[in-house]
DNA sequence: TCCTTATTGAAAATGTTTTTCATTTTCATT
DNA sequence: AATGAAAATGAAAAACATTTTCAATAAGGA
């Protein structure tokens, strides 16, 4: 599943006319995978796993191819808004912890009816909208209860 | 309306013991009126305008000032993270123009059912929701449908 | 294997935000 | 109204993140 979703990856990349690269291989194995979000300094101390001689620049630029081919995109938290995950597929929105970074997509929204009454009351013509839950994942729960209780 | 809502601002400045100074004001009475998100720039030029001496780190300062009393907040979108607007109030949903950033808020959301049944099927604990639509503002909308229908 | 060209990494440049610090301003106390 | 302690300010410097430049390298079709 993982192996074959990045070979799709490299496949969209060489269409596009872009060249198969060790780097951009490396970025691209660990994009795929990553069940967190990721800054270009986690994705650059990754990847310098798989492949040490990577260049933070280098990260940069093929965040940015990705982000355009719609393979990864930005992700916001309210006091971070420099990490990148792999996109979401269809009508699906992130839940994302806000300890560790740990994130899941969801789908199964409806928001049609609210759009459109805002849409009439609003004047807007909606384009689009955006839904993210933030919480603590199983594993943040405890650190959390225990160190301040409520926050 | 406008001219208390600013007394407001002022006051609970000077409840949290801060000084009210004549940056502050002029910060103040510009971020309650506007009906844009703004960024530190577009503020320090707004600003200058009621006190030419403004430096622009008065304007971060201010800005992180604000925020923290909860009367400012950061708004993000899909390239820009760096804008501010005044804050929700209560459970208002933002809604924002792509093209000129004119802002406004909505509420009326009912996410309880979907939030309850991430809740079970994910393990989070959720501790809050970010929805935000985005479109185009009555005033927008002939200017896009000239220059790139679709986009 | 060769050759063209995209890609790379290092360094420099750029742009944004934060810190430092001497000066100015606020405002409670005379 | 004058004073003085402390907060706030603006300019400059520093820190930081991101982008650009450019010579060297590597990819992949011929």
């Amino acid at each position: 599943m993982t192996v074959t979703e990045t070979e799709r990856w490299l496949e969209l990349l060489e269409q596009k006319g872009s060249r198969i690269t060790g780097p951009r291989k490396a970025i691209v194995e660990l994009m795929v995978d990553a069940d967190h979000a990721l800054n270009p300094v986690d994705v650059f101390d990754r990847a310098r796993v798989k492949y040490p001689k990577m260049g933070l620049v280098t990260v940069y630029r093929t965040l940015e191819v990705l982000s355009d081919l719609g393979l990864v995109e930005r992700v916001h938290q309210a006091d971070d808004c420099h990490m990148y995950l792999r996109a979401a597929q269809g009508h699906e929105h992130l839940l994302i912890c806000s300890c560790c970074g740990k994130a899941a997509y969801f789908s199964g929204d409806d928001l049609g009816m609210l759009i459109q009454r805002i849409s009439m009351e609003s004047g807007f013509s909606i384009q689009g909208h955006w839904l993210q839950l933030q919480g603590l994942c199983q594993s943040c729960q405890p650190k959390k209860i225990q160190t301040q209780q409520g926050e």
